[in-house]
DNA sequence: TCAATCCATCAACATTTCTTGATCAGGAGT
DNA sequence: ACTCCTGATCAAGAAATGTTGATGGATTGA
């Protein structure tokens, strides 16, 4: 009960996969894509963002905390406000992630190979 | 029923968050990644992408309609085969909206202004 | 101390997404 | 025709996500 297991869930390819999910899996709700162009021009208190979306309280606070934990926002306490901005290193990362996608060939130039020529 | 509604929802940057939306989300399940890591090397037929990722024939179909229907990957039905492959345009695409939310200011240069200093 | 503000968290519910097993259609070989 | 194979689709249930309203802690100012 391990070992074909363990080398799909343990590899290095698993685990950047799993963390390129949690980031896209972020970044797929329009709140958040919201939230995100909110902060593109720098740190935002909630009630501030608040404003902007018209959206609950609750609300928004549910998504900042989705993307605090994929880490593409950092959060700083100053008073009674909590002040979040986008970490410009996960954004990179993401880039990153999405470079790696891109199939092999350029684009244009010539026809993917095809490959798995299924059955023979 | 109408005035602000429209505004939000049909300006040219809600669509864009839509389709940004759609495509993170077809991006943020492992099972698609690794669909994706696979067609990197060019076109797959099903029953391919089924021996090597060891999943059930519906639960693959299911994945690649999702991919399919975001404009990640394209079929091609060759007798009873069908294959599919990578979209390159669909990745640029993706590879944009990831660039365009990158914050303002050249990262490790300066510090992100503080805007919207709350309420005060 | 008291009241007001900001915001995180919780519980309950609604909605969406994913999985599983079954069925169905089309192509290929007999 | 019949049967096998590939793969799409469907229905039902499970699981994950998102929304709402309520509560509570921390901070500020009166």
């Amino acid at each position: 009960m391990h070992t074909m297991e363990r080398s799909r869930s343990n590899s290095p390819s698993a685990r950047l996969r799993a963390r390129a999910a949690t980031l896209f899996q972020a970044l797929s709700d329009e709140t958040r894509l919201e939230i995100l162009d909110m902060l593109r021009g720098g740190e935002r208190c909630v009630c501030d963002l608040q404003g902007a979306l018209d959206a609950a309280q609750s609300r928004l606070s549910f998504h900042l905390r989705v993307l605090r934990e994929a880490g593409l926002v950092s959060d700083r306490k100053e008073g009674r406000w909590s002040y979040y901005s986008i970490v410009p290193q996960a954004l990179a990362e993401v880039h990153d992630l999405v470079v790696a996608q891109r199939p092999a060939t350029i684009p244009g130039r010539a026809k993917l190979p095809v490959i798995g020529r299924c059955c023979g």
